[in-house]
DNA sequence: ATCCGGTCGA
DNA sequence: TCGACCGGAT
């Protein structure tokens, strides 16, 4: 990794904002004031644990879904950090339920817990906390605390290959790019403004160029999609058999031991063989395109004591995946 | 039917 | 370094 003074001393650091690429960072900014999304709620907030929670939830998701939904119910029920770490790990799945990478829910309650009186603030000790990698922590120090680090998701990823025509290379060169990029006097907007301009204008197909405020130097620009080759997903068919059990308005599930959807409520598994065909449905997550079956069973075969029983009417609010929402359908009007 | 997106553990 | 983890949008 090319190391160089600049970045290892903080004043040569400042000295950097005179640096070669002061006028690309001007147009930048410039760009991002007119065009940059200022109204996401997260960037409007001083709040440490906001912006924790809105990086957690930006992981792999989109931002409609995070944004209109799930940010400002999880904040209502969970107001802080504290009222988080006191809470059980049930009723914080329960808020994600829907959401996907129950793992991030899992994490964020463990994170709350180690530390709820304050987070970290600097990304050496960020990322040592379950659920934050290099990213979430240089988001949490850049967009938190506009401290001068280098922030690179994937947007920001392709932008920089584009604009340093570095075709698909080690994160280790991409990050050593950005840090050589960043505006030492504004790295917050600095870093928002190629994460936006990342998933507005240079886009992984037909980046709108002809916007782009870094086209006069980008060196990327004449074959833009040399940049952004992924290696096509091979998706795998699957059944899955789930039995439906309800007895006095209450139906049988269970807490998942698996990776997938473990710790969540989920219906217990059957073979295949039942009679009583209930209902099926198509899902999918990652590479798998799901069948599902639901047979109505009489009585659980195994395992009985690992039985939890759910109020049918508590159903909808408990923690379970958008596969078991879905089978519901099947059994609550 | 394909696309989009960070962290973690093997 | 690679595959598993999620689900809605397009």
């Amino acid at each position: 990794m090319r190391v160089n003074a600049e970045s290892l001393n903080p004043y040569l650091r400042v000295k950097s904002s005179l640096n070669r690429f002061k006028s690309l960072q001007s147009q930048l900014l410039k760009w991002y004031k007119i065009h940059g999304r200022h109204e996401l709620p997260w960037r409007n907030t001083n709040d440490m644990y906001h912006i924790y929670l809105s990086e957690i939830m930006l992981q792999q998701t989109q931002v409609n879904r995070v944004r209109d939904e799930y940010y400002p119910q999880f904040l209502e029920r969970f107001p802080s950090l504290e009222i988080l770490a006191n809470a059980k790990q049930d009723e914080v799945l329960s808020a994600w339920s829907g959401l996907g990478y129950y793992s991030r829910a899992r994490n964020l309650h463990k994170t709350a817990i180690a530390s709820s009186f304050a987070l970290p603030t600097t990304q050496k000790e960020l990322i040592k906390l379950p659920g934050i990698g290099r990213y979430t922590a240089s988001a949490i120090c850049s967009f938190g605390h506009n401290q001068n680090i280098p922030v690179v998701d994937t947007n920001i990823a392709r932008v920089i290959k584009r604009v340093f025509a570095l075709m698909d290379t080690s994160e280790k060169i991409v990050w050593s790019h950005a840090e050589e990029f960043v505006n030492a006097t504004e790295p917050r907007h600095h870093n928002l403004a190629l994460m936006d301009l990342g998933s507005l204008v240079c886009l992984p197909k037909n980046p709108k160029c002809d916007e782009c405020p870094l086209s006069s130097f980008c060196k990327g620009k004449t074959e833009p999609e040399l940049y952004t080759q992924t290696k096509k997903t091979v998706y795998e068919s699957l059944e899955l058999f789930y039995g439906v059990l309800i007895e006095e308005e209450k139906i049988a599930l269970k807490y998942s031991k698996e990776k997938l959807y473990k710790d969540m409520l989920v219906l217990p598994s059957v073979d295949p063989i039942e009679e009583n065909l209930l209902g099926e449905f198509k899902h999918s997550y990652t590479k798998y395109r799901l069948n599902v079956k639901l047979y109505e069973i009489q009585d659980i075969n195994d395992e009985k004591d690992e039985i939890v029983w759910i109020n049918l009417k508590d159903f909808k609010n408990a923690a379970i995946s958008s596969l078991t929402k879905k089978a519901s359908k099947f059994f609550i009007d």
